[in-house]
DNA sequence: TTTTTGTATTATGCATACATTCAGCATAGA
DNA sequence: TCTATGCTGAATGTATGCATAATACAAAAA
């Protein structure tokens, strides 16, 4: 008799935790970057005593998500413009490969939470939901990732990934770029449905560069921000 | 008058160093995989007191060098031959893109930096130098990623890169895969020097897979012991 | 003999105390 | 008035102490 996987528990060690905690308030943007961590207030913040979150704090520094100045602590890291391109590209290049190996191995099941996910995500486009619309829009490529059935592939999506969020809260894209990315995600849908993993594969990189475009541009503004308050 | 990049001195903190330190231990196979990580006998090896230790296995579990059981500490990863095949497969993607955009963006001098490495290469190949084989070929992978210009398809690169390292170490491949290997490498040097981006990628990627298979029938009686340990 | 339960030991998880470094400010000298 | 130096406070880096969970072993019961 032995079926353990089931009935363990885990408890998210407190660190764990508290890397999610601070992870979140960096994404929603309430630690903007540039912000020191001050330990001593963090640790009241969360009731928690110094080991975990310092725990925690290297651990997301190994994630640059912050940066750790010797001696001063740590501050949450400022993505340039270029951090930005830099990641795209390589998101670009995970995500050509997970259209490619989705393609292959995808399932109908799987199929089919990608489609009711992109029609949920059109009504959210001509309602003009844009959080709502967002949201979908990650779910989609988290599952087009997922599909490729590389779970190294979804880490290293994912902490990638995690780095930008941030700038996808604060992307305001105009309503023509809207549009296209709708429309980018309607081929996205064809090309997944018909195995196409060469054409997935590009639609998808072609998808990320123009995201990337979108991000850019809206990222300006919070860039200057943060060179001022340096 | 404001140079101070050049002077100063970044003493690595303790918990980065003991990352190091501790990484080395388990790609040179010092702590084989499923070993424990016994927080007071590596304090003791490594004189320090057990905070920086235990920062320093929080950042190698984020990495999946090691796996935190919870209130039982860590155990090194054990990789399986589907982890080797996940590695490679997105590590095939990051290298295609490498060598892409390396075309594109590579300067004389890190191509002349490439080729002499190649040709020291060509050298321990010859004089059937196996380690010193591996080192060149492991730099020259590292350099045609650096030339693409990207910190982080670097970082990513280095990370999983760090996870199969270890497994090179024990590789013990065939004269026939050995020739070809270099035959290999003959082309991708070729292509570079054509800055023939499409070429580049096609054989980078086929390259990565071979190389897997080389691993993948290494790692097996390797497999075989952790099982027995376990 | 096998299984189960209770206890003791050990190691981890967290909290706290000590040491060291850095930043800010004030003061003294030019 | 401006600069430089020394001091003070505060925050980080490191070490250690305490509580708890887990393992191992032994003893008892079936």
């Amino acid at each position: 008799m032995e079926s353990p996987k089931l009935a363990l528990i885990d408890r998210p060690s407190l660190h764990e935790e508290l890397v999610n905690r601070l992870r979140d308030l960096i994404v929603e943007g309430e630690l903007p970057p540039g912000t020191r961590l001050n330990e001593r207030v963090l640790c009241e913040r969360f009731g928690v005593s110094r080991t975990p979150l310092r725990e925690a704090v290297k651990v997301m520094a190994s994630e640059d998500l912050v940066e750790l100045l010797p001696n001063r602590g740590a501050v949450v890291t400022a993505l340039t413009e270029a951090d930005m391109r830099y990641l795209f590209e390589v998101m670009g290049a995970l995500e050509a490969l997970a259209g490619e190996l989705a393609c292959r191995r995808i399932d109908d099941a799987a199929l089919a939470e990608i489609r009711a996910l992109h029609y949920q995500m059109l009504l959210h486009h001509t309602r003009g939901e844009l959080p709502e619309y967002f949201k979908c829009n990650q779910q989609i490529h988290e599952k087009i990732v997922a599909a490729a059935g590389n779970p190294v592939l979804v880490a290293t999506y994912r902490s990638l990934s995690g780095r930008i969020r941030r700038a996808r809260y604060m992307a305001n894209l105009s309503q023509e770029r809207w549009d296209h990315a709708v429309h980018e995600h309607e081929q996205i849908l064809e090309a997944l449905t018909a195995h196409d993993g060469a054409r997935l594969r590009d639609l998808l990189q072609r998808h990320l560069a123009n995201k990337f475009e979108v991000v850019r541009t809206a990222i300006e503004p919070a860039a200057q921000q943060v060179v001022a308050e340096g």
